[in-house]
DNA sequence: GTAGCTGCAAACGTTTTGCTGGTTG
DNA sequence: CAACCAGCAAAACGTTTGCAGCTAC
């Protein structure tokens, strides 16, 4: 719980969302609030499609073209994050009151596990400052196979 | 065997890939050979497409089919890592005989350290264990504000 | 009322795949 | 000579866009 940044600012994000189309002229629609509720209901990262696929559960006459055209603004007002696993999808993570975490992605099957480890998140604070920086963000990507593919040995025949 | 951490043997790219190849029962080509030594030459990251128009250029009869398989072979025998901008194109980098490293990324100038610490390194390789993966590689990229842009706002030099 | 929105479907650009003749081991 | 590969073109994939009617402001 080292939650670096503390802002006097206490906007909830469907205050940041409302701010940002306001200040664009845009505007709020029961699918904006919608897509906007059950993306931050998601743990982690979510794709344009998964997240379609829960929305129409409540909404069904929901289009796929509103889901990618709200995860883009919520991109453009900070709400949402867009990362990317190689594997050509686009995934979006809430950058609002989230945990920070980082991922174990397997690279055979593509499963990933978020993760957080104290000890690596208290290093890279001093190794940024022994270079005297002042740390804002950072990403960190570990690569390799889960114990599933990891048996499974396809390779290597002989 | 997945050849993803093999940083010890001195093996020349050719040799990574031959190897490789043979283990597989896969055959060398010209086109493969030719792929891998205009892939070597580029500096940084490459499309797909980018290294068709160069390839062609050597190879008129190439097609683009063929440079979509031999990345992914290179990816395979870890020569290549696919990193993707978010942009929608899969792009790849050489990994051969490059010293890994992690980096210390200035916000405001864009200016790049880079950097290497055992601790978080071991940590990294226990974190992955914990969750029974084998870790072949990782990614990690610190961002913040570098000491001369701490000091002043300004955006300056580089 | 008007600018902006939605859902649909077609368009788009990238990547994959099925096929046939040719090449490698 | 058997397995694998190349090139081609079509398919598949995720994403974007044009449109006509609808909705928020």
């Amino acid at each position: 719980m080292s939650a670096a940044t503390h802002q006097s600012t206490r906007q909830t994000p469907h205050e940041v969302f409302a701010g940002y189309l306001a200040a664009n002229r845009l505007k709020i629609t029961p699918q904006r609030r919608l897509l906007l509720d059950i993306f931050l209901a998601e743990p982690g990262h979510v794709s344009s499609e998964e997240l379609y696929a829960k929305v129409k559960r409540r909404e069904p006459a929901i289009g796929q073209a509103t889901v990618y055209r709200t995860l883009k603004l919520l991109a453009e007002c900070g709400l949402a994050q867009a990362v990317s696993f190689a594997d050509g999808l686009t995934r979006y993570e809430p950058q609002f009151g989230v945990e920070h975490h980082d991922h174990l992605i397997c690279e055979a099957c593509g499963r990933t596990i978020e993760i957080v480890d104290p000890v690596i998140e208290r290093r890279q604070e001093e190794l940024a400052q022994r270079y005297g920086f002042s740390l804002a963000r950072h990403k960190m990507d570990l690569y390799g196979l889960c114990p599933d593919c990891r048996q499974d040995g396809r390779k290597t025949s002989r």
